[in-house]
Formats: C-alpha cells, structure tokens, sequence
DNA sequence: TTTCAATTAGTACAAGTGTTCTAAATTATT
DNA sequence: AATAATTTAGAACACTTGTACTAATTGAAA
C-alpha cells in the first residue's frame, strides 16, 4: 500500500500549493512517478483525494480531542489546544482555502463538517464554562455575548488561513503565530483580573 | 451600451448562484440573450468580467464612505455604516466566496484589494478614536487588544458570506443579519458604561 | 510451478473551455 | 444616401480534463 501513501502526500503538497484546480490527476501522478491511469485506479478522481485527505484532518483532530479531555482545562490548555488545532488546519490548509467549492461539490463533506462544527462550538461553551468556574473568565455581563464571540471565534478558525493568502506573502509558522495571538488576544477582553495576570504570563513567556 | 450591462448584470447573478467556475463565457452568454462571440467582444473572458464587477463594488464602497464622512460617529452611524457594507458585499458575495481563487490567478485584483484593506484598517482606529473620545469606548486597557480586534472584525467581514455557505441553508436577509449581530456583538464587550446603554437602546430598536 | 487476483502503464474518447477569425448586420457619421 | 465604424453571430481551433478500457506486469496463494 505504499502507491496509495505517496498519492497522498503527493497530492496534499499540490493541494496545498496549487490549489485544488490546478492539481490534477495527471500533474499528481507524474510528480508520483506513476501513470494517472493508475492514480484512477486507487482513487476515482481529484474529489476522492479530497475526501480521503478531509477524513485523515478530522482523524488527526479528533484524536487530538481526546488527548485534550485529560487536561485540567486551565488557561494554558485552552491555548495549548488552539495552538495544536491551528497547525493541523495548516496543514491541510487547501481545504480552508476552497472550502465554499468544495462544500458545494461534495456533499459528504458538507455534512461531515456540520456535525463537527456544532462540536466545536460546544467544546467552546464547555472551555468557557470551565474558565468562568475557575475564576479566570467573567460571567456573561451582556446578553448573548459569548455566543457571539464563539461566532466570531469560529470564522476566525476557519478563515484566518484564506485571509493570510491574501494578505501575506509570507507562508508557515509566522503566519501561524500572527493569527493565533489575534484569536487568543480577542479572548483577553473577557478575562477576569486573575485570568489577564495569567494571560500575560502565558503569552509573554511564548 | 446596453449589452454590456445586461451581460454585467447576468455575469454577477451567475457567479453569486453558480460560482466563478461554474459560470462561463458560454452560459452567460446564452442566458443574456447573445452569442459567446460577442460576449468575448465586449469582455474577453470570465476574468475581466470579474475584474468590472470588482472595480463597481470597490465605486459602490467609495460612495458610500465619502457619504459617512459627513456623520458625526455616534455609534450609530457606526453601526449604519457596517450594515450598508454588509449589504453591498452581499450584493456582490461571489467574490468573497471565491476571493483566494480570483486574487491568485487576477493580480490587479490583488493590489486593488490590499489598499482597500489598510484603509479599512484605519477606518476602524479613527472610529474607535471618536468613540472613546466620545466616552462610549473604553480605552486600551490590554497593550495591543484595539489591533487584534480589528484584525478579528475584519476577518469577519470578509469571511461571514463564506461560513453562511457552509453552515446555513438560508439566503439573503436573515443571514445578513445573523452576522452583523455577531458583529456588532463583538464590539460591545469594548464598550463604556454609556457606550453599552446606547447599545442596547440601538439593537432593541431594530 | 501454476493460477488467479491485484496493480500498473498507456491509449483513446467525449465533453467543455477559452480564444480567434470571418462575414454579416447594425448603427452612426458625413 | 453613401460610407465607415461598431457590433454581432457562428464556426473553427487548440487545449485540458475526467473517465474508461485494454493489455501487460507483478505478486501471492494453492
């Protein structure tokens, strides 16, 4: 199974620095070293690729999930975990850059994705809610704020990817940290006292 | 010139339901009533009828910040002006559907974008300006926040059309609104004592 | 060793796209 | 009315892409 592996990774890298019109079947499987009709053979089409690389991020993210629940879910481990998760969406960055597209092609990928957003939010409501028993975040002091800066959360994971394209034209782990202090920094506001003290600590020491 | 406009007008229709890539020459063409000959004649492709549809959204935004200079920013006018810019996009969404696709293959695109964006940037410090100034914002009481929060809040300006293809079924208004209230929710947390009373008067009003 | 399934390369085809070109038709100008 | 410029339709071309198919090769099991 060593074709199907190279076809991935392949395929990952084009992805990622093409764009997934400009990978083809042919363009992937020459830089293979393989016939396209063989990369048809193991995989249909580009779509199939795309599924099949979607699949291996939610793997990737749910295993980290799971890793994270045995955390105390103290500050540092809701940044921690947002530091992971965004350098696995780098990763598999070509995803985020054509989502609409790809969205709209494939449906299994809408629908997989759906369920996966209404976790994350709840992931987010849960980590708030730990915070605020810990003393570190404030209680909801307007009305439906938190639901909202969950909202704008959420864009923000998905979208600062794109928005790097078309800003920088510096690529990796800078433009990763840019983004990850912009999500963490919006997070400050809504701190207690003890929780901006450890904030501080936290971001200065990085 | 009445068949440039109808084929504009048909161009922005197809791309906002169908896609820039779905969208061609061809069934633009048809569905304005010529052949595809002589829509090359007038656009010599999809690109450069991005490219016009592009350059009147950016006209239509101009216009609509030489008339919001003229405003004293309360934070009403705040508001206003982020609910005009969130219809204006609306009305041209396949752009922010598609913007990582059209800013990699159009250059000028690129550029024209860039510019735009550093002066939204300072659109924002100035009102956040006026607002404290006005006692309705608070000061900076986290050394960077104010530049964070205007990354976060431009990232959602640019990307709420993209997240509402993906999560919601709904078009038009009602998804308008969802975000510009996410939006404008964002900002109360920034907000004085007055400035969070004016808020709530502002959002019950409408 | 033989046999059968899995894998691979290479070819061929159909569909669709942007692009160009020519000739006709329309409109404006003198 | 005559002439020139603009606009339009339609055909033709080159190119790319996904897809299917065939034949050859490989490798493992009997």
């Amino acid at each position: 199974m060593k074709t199907k592996e190279r076809i991935l990774e392949v395929a990952l890298r084009q992805f990622n620095e093409l764009g997934t019109d400009q990978a083809t079947v042919r363009s992937i499987a020459e830089e293979a070293g393989i016939s396209h009709g063989n990369l048809c053979y193991h995989f249909k089409n580009t779509d199939a690729l795309i599924e099949a690389l979607y699949d291996r991020l939610t793997e990737e993210i749910d295993e980290q999930a799971i890793r994270m629940q045995h955390t105390d879910n103290e500050l540092k481990d809701v940044i921690r975990q947002a530091e992971i998760t965004f350098h696995l969406l780098y990763k598999y960055r070509f995803l985020l850059l054509d989502f609409v597209r790809i969205i709209r092609r494939i449906d299994s990928i809408r629908q997989k994705f759906r369920t996966l957003m209404q976790l994350r939010r709840q992931q987010f409501h849960r980590a708030f809610h730990n915070l605020i028993a810990k003393g570190l975040m404030r209680e909801e002091w307007i009305p439906g704020q938190y639901n909202h800066l969950i909202t704008n959360l959420l864009i923000l994971g998905d979208n600062w990817i794109p928005n790097a394209e078309i800003h920088f034209d510096e690529k990796g782990e800078k433009v990763i940290k840019y983004y990850l202090e912009a999500f963490i920094g919006g997070l400050a506001p809504y701190l207690t006292e003890t929780g901006v003290r450890e904030y501080y600590r936290l971001i200065t020491e990085s």
